[in-house]
DNA sequence: GATGAATGAGTATTCATTCAT
DNA sequence: TATGAATGAATACTCATTCAT
């Protein structure tokens, strides 16, 4: 399908998804106008519809190949040994900001998938997302240690709340990026700042 | 600034503003059509114009004119003898339940501000945002009752848990907007589940 | 329908007709461009699109319009107290030449309805000129005197030779627009020439 | 000029005329597309551009190659001993639904010519049409028996007369075939038909 | 001879915004 | 105050043609 692309130059291929994700990330799917990818990725306007059929095409093209490559982050990076949830969220948290520092669109544009998708690719995303995204996402929390919770404490929920809480914290520190650099929020201080979020939600819901 | 447009015709006032924020709604700052508003409010283009200088300004005004509105409702509604700050939420839930039921618009139009925000107006939102939004919303939380809390908790961390994974139950609700109706969400069941909630929080924050 | 359109200023509404109907004769519904017509007649590219809600109905407004136009001249202009077949193609004959001298693209255009019609329009074509077009077209007809032809003659064949014959000498005669002027065309010499056309037949298919 | 493409593989060549005279003679010049000529011959892009410098020349060759052919097989299946017109045009009229049954798309590539014939190649197409076509057709025409005509009657004219009438009785029928079969349109009824026109003519303008 | 990646001007249509009335 | 005609840059996408391999 896309074996074309795939052939091709990498650096330029880079350039490419660069440009694309980028465009896709800040504008939605709709507004993103294949004019700046092109202009931005430094090729013609023929060229992306030579690899691509169309606009929907190359971004459901790019939805696979960041859910592929964020899998295959996952599954190299996580210690399936470790059972302990808090540990597990942690070794996620670490595993995106080392993508974000190597391929910073990547990030939001998987989370631009979820926030804006026009019904042009909604169908489209759901139908192919259902089999990848969340097959895959349930193995990060499969075999979770679930003996260490409170006795009595609903686990979904507790799981809920922990999910959300690190959700929010990470919007939060995104929302920082436009005034530090990615440097400062990988830091020290960061990291430091969640242990202790994790650390009150352990004592909260652990035994 | 729109003070032309303030003292029109309130009926005629009420076409446009409703007209408007379904728009905005439902595509977005960028999708939303100005030609779609004006047909909808039965007013000529020009005069779309003639009360607000561009789409942007229309924008802004219906985004401040929307908190201002929902702030007076806070205002209202809230019972501010209550100083504990899982009664506070709960009267906010409630709250928030109560506008969609009135203006289901509305609150869309509010929660599609935070969505999309497409990059042509996030920056003016966000500076207008962190005067309007949040100096009114501080005010839900500034009489609180913090002695309740667990001695030793970082409180502010701990109001954030709470606040995170509230805003996480009510996006997950959301979601499930398009196969249940609003009835069905704003039942005593989601109230319950929302309660659960608010009870492991409080097991595990308070003394 | 197309009543904004009509409602214009006659002047600019012509300079529009005529560069549309121009460059869909010469170059067919497919490939006749709306940037062609709107630099022909010296309007914005918004414009024709504010008249006309795509090139399709400008298209389809063309036909029925150009359609009415023939027909009031026909009704207008054709002595119907005169039965005989080939006075009445003499009339018609001149009418052509009349038109032609006024608006030379119209018979050009209507010509190139029934030969291009791209899929895109056929079938709206199609439905409409039957009504319109062939009752109309057949009403031209539908009173001649039949009983001057040769007995035993086929006069539906006849009548097909006669029209055919006529199609020819115009056809012949339109290839020469290039290089004559239509006055030269127009002129007593062509009419000259037709009638010997119509003698020959007369002499043949007549008793 | 051509001679590269001609002297090519053989089965080559053939793909290639028969994938450009069923895209043009279906489409037009402006409409055809060399990216569907080259997928149906089953070429890359680059070799079609190799053969024929352009899209123009490669028109302008298929329309010569076509006339070259029909001219063969009319001088190879015409009986110049037989020196009435009204057997000579009956043998043509054979010889068209002869070629007709065999080559399809050649008839249709011929007819389309003089249909669309879009700007970009009618001159081209007018000036090598004076030519060929027109040598050769007189040829058809050039040692007829011209004796039989009724004394008086202008013979140039007369013999318009019946080629008009012929013409306009073929393009009947062809306006038929998209509801007729092939077979039923050359079918002994539609020669009797052409007969008894070619019988109304021979009674009127011959002795 | 043969490939197909690459180009860029071209297509119809949309839309916020202006301005004469 | 109110209208809606008018603008032109922007949109996704196509296609004949070139050229390095």
């Amino acid at each position: 399908m896309f074996s074309k692309f795939l052939n091709m130059d990498k650096e330029k291929q880079d350039r490419i998804i660069n440009a694309a994700i980028k465009e896709f990330a800040q504008k939605g799917y709709d507004n993103a106008s294949t004019n700046e990818i092109v202009k931005e990725a430094g090729i013609s306007k023929g060229l992306l519809f030579h690899y691509f059929q169309n606009k929907k095409q190359l971004y459901l093209f790019l939805y696979e190949h960041m859910i592929d490559i964020l899998m295959d982050k996952i599954m190299e990076k996580i210690n399936w040994e470790e059972k302990d949830i808090f540990v597990r969220y942690r070794q996620i948290a670490l595993l995106k900001i080392e993508i974000y520092q190597i391929y910073p669109e990547m990030l939001n544009f998987v989370k631009s998938i979820y926030k804006d998708s026009s019904p042009a690719v909604k169908i489209d995303i759901n139908s192919r997302g259902k089999e990848l995204f969340e097959s895959s996402f349930n193995k990060l929390f499969s075999d979770i240690d679930l003996s260490k919770f409170k006795k009595g404490i609903d686990i979904k929920k507790a799981i809920n709340i922990i999910n959300w809480t690190l959700e929010g914290f990470a919007y939060q520190m995104q929302e920082k990026v436009s005034s530090l650099s990615l440097e400062q929020i990988a830091s020290d201080k960061t990291m430091e700042e969640m242990e202790e979020y994790l650390e009150i939600l352990r004592d909260s819901l652990y035994e």
